[in-house]
DNA sequence: CGACACATGTAACACGTTACATGATTTG
DNA sequence: CAAATCATGTAACGTGTTACATGTGTCG
């Protein structure tokens, strides 16, 4: 669909492709040039987009393709409906999960880590944030909120994850003795300044 | 890795695995039976699963794994080590970023079907929440929290989003006129009852 | 016996990732 | 001319998804 949205602008040939793509996020989104190829493959097989000019292309040279009228359809179409939210397995959920449902695992210790992790890449993030001299890259700057907002929901998930899991061990009482000790509490967000 | 957590309570065959996922995750995730089988070909291949008795097994019955020496470190590292927060392209993040870029695109009622097709979702999460009875299945709440927290970063974001990309059209004030309405404004997130 | 649930597996496909191969153009 | 860069592609691999094929036990 990225790739349609671009074409739809003009004819591009791959190599534009990746650049316009990587402008749009600032080398945060790195793109392998191999996947324009044989995505355009792709898209060309279901026949959204097409060679510009296929007549005059001879060799290895530039070969700039264009969107189709199909292409166009779909593309409006990606754009009327909202996105799907993938059921993808989260792999930090499954961990806390599966952690929290063993006996021989410290979950708090796994929470922690993981919680520390989380708040350095927040940091770094607001880092980058605040050094960008910013000029017009807008979409940059959307996606460094995005990273900024998601990695600010999994710390706030592995709070709330800590306290559900405590409370559940705290009214399932069993035998066992617990082996989740009293886990030091860090700040549950940083500030965050739009 | 879930798989490899699994059996590390001790041996088990392929429906038994997808099913003990699936109690984890009361049916929000469900496993298709026949990645179980390969995956646990792929483990068995790197050593990380084996055959419980491979002599006993005749025909077409149960047929458990168990896990090697090497699994269980593996296992521990992964719980070990953060995980890892891939750079995976947000389908959501690229199509406001394009939308944003775009002339002959509405911006502002692409978002706000985003948030009105998330909000729905948040809805359902926290109606979902309180129906349950909810009796020992602590997965299940941790699964449900993070897909509420999910949702309501990607509520913020969007409000964040249109925010910066009115602010940087005011600030770029080209001489095309504004394609971008006033839109109705959400309330930015529901209440979130731990 | 026939139907059904249990249980294992395989084939086909989609897609992302990496690495490599190759030709064409520019530039020192 | 040699080297670097531009530009296009392909091969191999990992993994997820779906659909299908097959055998086995149980139960009315």
């Amino acid at each position: 669909m990225t790739l349609l949205a671009l074409l739809d602008d003009g004819p591009r040939y791959g190599l534009q492709l990746k650049q316009e793509f990587e402008a749009h996020t600032g080398d945060m989104w790195p793109l392998n040039v191999g996947q324009v190829y044989t995505t355009l493959a792709r898209l060309e097989r279901d026949g959204l987009v097409a060679e510009s000019d296929p007549d005059d292309y001879t060799g290895e040279r530039q070969r700039p393709y264009r969107i189709t009228d199909e292409g166009r359809r779909v593309l409006a179409r990606w754009f009327d409906e909202p996105a799907s939210v993938p059921p993808s397995r989260d792999e930090l959920v499954l961990k806390i999960m599966l952690a929290a449902s063993r006996a021989d695992t410290n979950t708090a210790s796994v929470i922690q880590s993981e919680r520390r992790a989380a708040l350095t890449l927040l940091q770094e993030y607001t880092r980058l944030k605040s050094d960008r001299p910013a000029p017009g890259d807008l979409g940059w700057l959307l996606l460094l909120d995005s990273l900024i907002f998601r990695v600010e929901s999994r710390v706030r998930w592995l709070d709330a994850a800590e306290a559900r899991i405590q409370r559940h061990h705290a009214e399932h009482v069993a035998s066992t003795a617990s082996t989740t000790i009293e886990p030091e509490r860090l700040q549950s967000s940083e500030s965050f300044s739009t």
